[in-house]
DNA sequence: TAGGGTGATCAACTTCTCTGACCGATGTCA
DNA sequence: TGACATCGGTCAGAGAAGTTGATCACCCTA
């Protein structure tokens, strides 16, 4: 199967995965797993209801709540009243999580300038305009 | 977090999984799950050893070998002994499985047709392009 | 022929995910 | 305003997928 779409894709993801991981781990952050890190991505600006977590990520609410505990648990998240709705607790990054941003985007910077350097530069912006064009049609938050 | 490279790659990713899974459930393979797909997917026409299959899928032995059981046990592989070396086996696809390649190759290609047809074929191409040369840094099979 | 490396397996454990049941707060409508 | 369905979240139990560590059989080479 020499030019598989789904292997296409699955490679340089995890690719970058393993670099940000690694990344994270040298930086002292070493207690958070992809699939915390999933749900930790789609936590908005000013909050999230772990609902709207659970949908975004495109797993259940218990496995959501499960994964958002172990990242209040090491500091990452906290979880505070929503005001607008007592049933609902509103979701927050916290100081550990705040510090650990930059750290990903520094090494996906890092890999996407060796993909680059790879590619050419016209074939990586092609490449990224394509996949937030494909955005469009595979995010159920968008 | 609006161009994460991270989650371009994985939403359509995820996306083309879901259906190709989804299309197998249809047509009656409804027992094979991701994990085992992605070894199945490493297995050379003439048979591949187990430490192969485990160095190209980036899991330990261990994992194969229990992902490789389930799908012996359901027809999908067989193991037979490698005349090369007593101590390896050879992992085939078996009847089973045979049958299922051209249902998940009908499920790509129909994504492939709706991703071409919002992108534009030129797009699409560019995206295949780089991909696919993006596979020669992220692959450690190749 | 002894020793080290390789292919595979066994055992025990962790992590991630699910289904199903449940509870309290909310909103709606007779 | 009270009954009831709905919504946000949690608890309990299970299965799937992955790990490390130990072991065993076989291969190759000095």
């Amino acid at each position: 199967m020499p030019d598989d779409l789904g292997l296409l894709l699955y490679l340089p993801h995890r690719e970058l995965e393993n670099r940000v991981f690694a990344a994270l781990a040298e930086a002292g952050f070493d207690d958070v797993t992809p699939a915390q890190a999933r749900v930790f991505h789609r936590i908005a600006r000013d909050g999230s209801r772990l609902t709207e977590l659970a949908e975004a990520a495109r797993i259940t609410k218990q496995t959501a709540g499960f994964l958002v505990d172990q990242l209040e648990r090491a500091g990452y998240v906290e979880r505070g009243p929503d005001p607008t709705d007592a049933r609902a607790r509103l979701i927050r990054v916290a100081e550990r999580g705040r510090r650990a941003i930059p750290v990903c985007l520094a090494a996906i910077a890092e890999v996407q300038r060796e993909w680059t350097a790879h590619l050419g530069r016209p074939r990586m912006v092609a490449l990224l305009d394509a996949l937030a064009r494909l955005r469009e049609i595979t995010d159920p938050d968008l």
